[in-house]
RNA sequence: GGGCCGUUAGCUCAAUCGGUAGAGCAGCGGACUUUUAAUCCGACGGUCGCGGGUUCGAGUCCCGCACGGCCCA
């Protein structure tokens, strides 16, 4: 017996014996409730804990009849002598289940339970009731005087010792991947952390949580590839959301003076480690307040977020290459460029990085040491600040993480990274003392963009412009390019408040907070191509 | 989109130069019943990802395709 058909069948085959003693394959008549599940939370910290904790424990052979006895719990992941052990969100407990008398000690279950216990497989769900008794290597176990099938697993688990490694399989299967490998399921409990304390901040500055549409009609908010979907009543084409902000920054004028939204957007892109076709974002906007506000706001938000998971999961975040409780960088593009450029064995100053004409030649003769894609990136830019955001991405960007560093140089520390060119940031607010550079910034960690925020753009006709402009581009071929959004126009024509804006990858930040090297490992189903069909499937010819 | 790697039993993996596809675990039958990957005995388990080609003979060599992983764009 081997095929998956056949071991569905041998479990299958058990369930007769399951009715014989009473038991339905798939009951739902057990209840549990708060005093059993804090009791189960507590046998599960003894469990855990230090030997010494349970040195109070009688053996099962210094059982007197009488001790308090407790319920646990949860899936069988493993059988061992007499021993099954239960899985629960907590983690491992052993229960002693005896399912026929032996040589010295009788099975303290009745007949029916004895039955049942015989037929027992992995994965199955199971309860058992009893003392805690002490093992003869000082483990905790429940001993089993009631046991109760809880639901048949008709399929095998995987190999204990291995696991589930295989990682299509992990992706595909993520509800065997979970309980099979704890430490992805942790990953999982720290995400949730990391968006509810997200949402603890800004709740407590008073920001409003709202849901704005993802199904769109106009693209806007980023340049990006949108997927096209169809509403058959109103017979109309739609576009699902690549980023919620046009609708977010018309609640500002609605009145709303701080709004978020952590929610999906989708772009139509290539998969990669850093790449799902949906994700996750937080977008929050702020009425009065300035990017130098939200960089302020960013960081006690992330620091905030950090300590608490570091708290809680200190398994996950150990070892990180970056310290985010340390001092944060603030630092212009341009002089992250300077640095940048000295630490690549090239002499460019200030002045030369200021002067058009100067850093043009600069440029020019950078290119030849240049590969192919940054060459032609770098070659094809023509006005001064495209360049400058150009040759701080290829100098500067990659050494973030070798440039600002705690002061023992052991770790790396984020980077806010200020004063963006106005031509590469067609949403953002030009600076009032100098319009050459937005109100803008990005933050890196460890060389990673987490964050992107600016002063907002409320001018109607500045904003009109630049939507005229994205049409150019979508008439060039650029189907990144946003629409024109009219009704957003209308909407900064009666007027938004001052305000500043941000976006943060909540993926992105898992990752980096959690040591994920893939998004697809923040993800519980990341997007895979479906599995080919069997043959009787598939159509003849 | 490009390059490299992978796909063999339910799970994890072997298979030498091209010569009858193997192991551990799980499952099944039995023994044992304080185990820690429990142990012992026995029998069972295969569309070698799919399709073509070369060959007396292909898991192995060649071509194509599918799916996945990593790197690059």
């Amino acid at each position: 017996m081997a095929s998956e058909d056949e071991l569905r069948e041998a479990r299958r085959a058990k369930v007769p014996t399951l009715e014989a003693a009473g038991s339905r394959a798939f009951p739902n008549d057990f209840r549990v409730n708060g005093a059993m599940e804090s009791r189960r939370r507590e046998i599960l910290a003894l469990a855990k804990g230090p030997a010494e904790e349970r040195a109070d424990l009688p053996e099962e052979s210094g059982l007197e009849g009488g001790e308090p006895e407790s319920w646990v719990y949860g899936r069988v992941i493993a059988k061992r002598g007499p021993f099954l052990v239960l899985r629960t969100p907590y983690g491992d407990v052993q229960t002693l289940v005896r399912p026929k008398d032996s040589k010295d000690v009788p099975s303290p279950l009745s007949a029916a339970e004895q039955q049942m216990a015989q037929v027992v497989d992995l994965a199955d769900h199971v309860a058992v009731c009893g003392p805690l008794v002490r093992t003869r290597t000082g483990e905790l176990a429940v001993r089993a005087h009631a046991y109760r099938h809880l639901g048949k697993a008709m399929l095998p688990p995987p190999a204990k010792w291995h696991g589930l490694t295989d990682v299509e399989k992990r992706y595909r299967e993520r509800y065997v991947d979970l309980w099979a490998n704890p430490e992805v399921g942790r990953v999982f409990r720290a995400r949730s952390l990391v968006v509810q304390t997200l949402r603890k901040e800004l709740d407590s500055r008073q920001f409003l949580e709202v849901e704005t549409p993802l199904l769109h009609s106009v693209r806007g908010g980023a340049t990006a590839k949108p997927f096209h979907t169809h509403h058959n009543a109103l017979d109309l084409d739609l576009f699902l959301r690549i980023a919620p902000e046009l609708y977010l920054k018309r609640l500002l004028v609605g009145g709303f003076d701080r709004v978020y939204e952590i929610g999906r957007n989708f772009r139509n892109e290539g998969i990669s480690t850093r790449h799902n076709p949906e994700f996750t974002m937080l977008e929050f906007y702020q009425a009065y307040a300035t990017y130098e506000d939200l960089m302020d706001l960013a960081e006690a938000m992330l620091k905030a977020v950090d300590n608490v998971v570091r708290q809680r999961f200190p398994e996950l975040t150990e070892g990180r290459p970056f310290d985010l409780q340390a001092p944060w960088a603030r630092v212009p593009m341009r002089d992250a460029l300077e640095a940048g450029a000295k630490a690549a064995g090239h002499a460019l100053t200030r002045a030369q990085i200021d002067d058009e004409a100067a850093l043009e030649a600069f440029a020019k003769e950078l290119l030849p040491s240049l590969e192919h894609a940054e060459r032609k990136y770098l070659g094809g830019r023509t006005s001064h600040g495209e360049r400058i955001f150009a040759l701080y991405e290829i100098l500067a960007e990659p050494r973030l993480t070798e440039l600002y560093r705690t002061e023992d140089g052991s770790h790396s520390v984020p980077v806010f990274v200020i004063e963006y060119p106005f031509e590469v940031s067609p949403l953002a607010r030009k600076n009032d003392a100098d319009p050459r550079w937005v109100d803008r910034f990005e933050l890196f960690v460890e060389g990673r963009e987490v964050a992107n925020a600016f002063s907002e753009l409320n001018d109607p006709d500045d904003q009109a412009e630049r939507f005229r402009a994205q049409l150019v581009n979508r008439d060039r071929g650029d189907d990144e390019a946003m629409d024109f959004d009219d009704d957003y126009i209308r909407a900064l024509s009666v007027g938004m408040p001052p305000a500043a804006g941000f976006g943060l990858g909540v993926d992105r930040l898992v990752m980096l907070l959690c040591n994920q090297a893939s998004i697809r490992d923040v993800l519980l189903f990341p997007l895979l191509r479906p599995e080919a069909k069997r043959d009787e499937d598939e159509p003849e010819g």
